[in-house]
DNA sequence: AAGTGGTCTAGACCACCAA
DNA sequence: TGGTGGTCTAGACCACTTG
């Protein structure tokens, strides 16, 4: 029955030569990446989406899987298929990763220090993958976890990525969306896919030891020269975009990187 | 046709209440365990597989695609399915997380400063899940990247993973064994695997910024109290149970920890 | 009871590889 | 050319959730 490369007859721009299961992941990652799906949404049932696209349900279901293994997409037997709400939960375990010596994992409090649109500097051009002159959004925080200060945080984001935060460089941002981000304190990826429909799936962490510099000192309350954890990360939304960029350091006295490697 | 709670006919052991696939999973990783399957070796076909328990291509496949997505079994198409080899790439692709600043991965040179059983103490007690008392076998070495020292460690084994390593504690490993380790160096994984039939699947490290001690400032010949990344790292096998516990303490001067995560 | 995802089957054709 | 895994279909029954 089939020919070669087959094709589906929905889309506007030609998707070809990838497996059919691959073409419909890609469509459903428009359409949540568009707001056709917004998150915590329910999708139609694996028999109307395999009907709509005129594929078996196999087929749809073998996209699905795929993007629940991604955490793109959440599966309950007997309810249906939704989309994943980037919550306090899942971002804590997904994409926080220091943890209590106990075992036990909180989410850290954050105070904003600065919050400031400029043009960007030679690391936030490397790693967000942006041309000469262009605007960032910076934001400086400190983060308290167990009521201590235990990280100095700094984060950039391409302006170009926000639309509601077009506007000269030397100006101060608007205030609503300071108001947002100080509120959404700990999960920013949730705001990122609720209010501008980017969909974060990967980070990339570089992490060394490095001694704190007095401003850091200052504010962590330690001596110069404390041993800090560096993470340095760069936040890849589902189309392989860099969104964001968050250099942070922390004490590790009470607290340590969780990895686990499988 | 089915019944309630299928099962295998093949097994020794009754395994039940779970997926067909996953029963079949389960009895392969026995095979591979006991070295009935070993490393690099061709796996009979999804057909042959399927005959011989008794169940549809389909669910031997979804069996494999687990195992391959576990990177226990590799698929190669036209050729078959075989089990993985944890060679010197793999292993430092998937478990050496150090990598210089200029992206470059290198594998360290190791220099075995010490090698010796010994009873357990607490924290190798508490992370390897052993009874009190029990017999531990400890690594001390030191790592070298791009020929400059960089990292020093210590790991330690439960005498019970290692037949070869039985007899009293308070005595020298046999020369073979060392001789062993110290050849292998960076793919100690791949020696228990094809040497002792354990296979690693998992690890979990937990990181902090330390300041160095005397001994590693001279080690690894830097000031006192230079901030050093140590990595605290257990190995965890198919069964579940800890293997390996390894404590590094790395100078990040020209290298960094990578994590990507999704 | 109706609808959903989860499991399992049987069979088709394809792309790739080795002999 | 024959055998392997990769894709796709069609249809069955199951377990779970909701009304």
């Amino acid at each position: 029955m089939c020919g070669m490369p087959r094709r589906l007859k929905h889309e506007g721009p030609v998707i070809e030569a990838k497996p059919l299961y691959a073409q419909i992941r890609s469509l459903m990652l428009h359409r949540i990446g568009d707001g056709t799906w917004k998150p915590g949404m329910l999708l139609p049932s694996e028999l109307q989406l395999a009907e709509e696209l005129a594929v078996s349900q196999g087929t749809v279901r073998k996209a699905l899987d795929e993007l629940a293994a991604q955490n793109i997409v959440v599966r309950r037997q007997g309810r249906g298929t939704f989309v994943t709400t980037h919550d306090a939960e899942r971002a804590l375990h997904h994409f926080f990763h220091l943890v209590g010596d106990d075992g036990t994992r909180r989410l850290p409090e954050s105070q904003v220090i600065s919050f400031a649109r400029g043009v960007a500097q030679a690391g936030e051009v490397a790693r967000l993958e942006l041309a000469a002159g262009s605007g960032v959004l910076r934001i400086r925080r400190l983060r308290f976890l167990g009521g201590k200060p235990a990280i100095s945080e700094t984060i950039a984001v391409p302006i170009a990525m926000i639309p509601e935060l077009d506007g000269p460089v030397d100006t101060a941002p608007p205030e609503e969306l300071r108001d947002l981000y100080q509120a959404s304190s700990n999960t920013l990826y949730d705001l990122y896919h609720s209010r501008f429909g980017i969909v974060i799936v990967k980070a990339v962490e570089r992490l060394r030891a490095v001694a704190a510099t007095g401003e850091e000192a200052r504010l962590l309350k330690v001596a110069l020269e404390t041993p800090l954890l560096e993470i340095d990360r760069v936040a890849i939304d589902v189309r392989g975009r860099p969104i964001e960029w968050r250099l942070s350091r922390a004490l590790t006295l009470e607290h340590h990187y969780l990895a686990e490697i499988e």
